[in-house]
DNA sequence: CCCATAGTTCGAATATTATCGAATTTTAGT
DNA sequence: ACTAAAATTCGATAATATTCGAACTATGGG
């Protein structure tokens, strides 16, 4: 009763990742952007990294990225705080995130 | 007058790949495993590499691996021969290839 | 309790993609 | 020339995705 309240996103274990969905997750310049700036800021809520974007545009974005296993959302009063499954995402697919994250436009 | 005869195939320049384009080529389970494929073989024609898949739907997967920069093909006699772009992508970004290519299922 | 905030879910329009058969092209061999 | 081999292009279909407005849910504050 503490998780279905506190988490009510599915999130993926480790063993389910899968390397073609996650290059698809990320295959999308939006949701691509969202994972940059995770990957640099650590943690941000969904309206933090709206560009201007419709909120049910970027919810769906957010739930790819949850779907594939790359970010990781928790409930935080009214606001959803998103964070980079790095750990998770490193120790299944080693040097993956990196190697995609640092690459320059 | 060499060119147009023998490399009927458009390969865009380095500087026009696109991070994102390339993502999206290699989330199909058909283009990564061609893309691997290639990676230890060096190269091969297109019918070495179909699973027993109609030839329009390889020429359809082969042409978006070239589209984005990932493949490179020559026409040998009447067989295609394709081989990885790996020093160009390499070039444009840096360990990606290795990082994707080197996961294990 | 009411209200504002943050985000999700629903529904629909639009667009993109994958797949494959059939027809076409190109090249090589006879 | 004729034919076979290899693969592309065309056309259609079915599946999937993207986008966004509108309605809904949940939480916290006054």
């Amino acid at each position: 009763m503490y998780d279905s309240l506190m988490r009510p996103f599915k999130h993926p274990p480790v063993s389910d990742f899968i390397l073609e969905r996650l290059l698809y997750a990320l295959s999308d310049p939006v949701r691509l952007e969202i994972v940059r700036r995770l990957a640099e800021s650590g943690e941000a809520s969904c309206g933090e990294l709206d560009g201007g974007r419709p909120k049910s545009t970027m919810s769906h974005h957010f739930r790819i990225l949850r779907d594939v296993g790359l970010v990781h959302t928790q409930t935080i009063g009214t606001t959803h705080m998103n964070s980079l499954r790095k750990a998770d995402v490193d120790s299944r697919f080693p040097g993956l995130l990196d190697a995609i994250v640092s690459q320059k436009p």
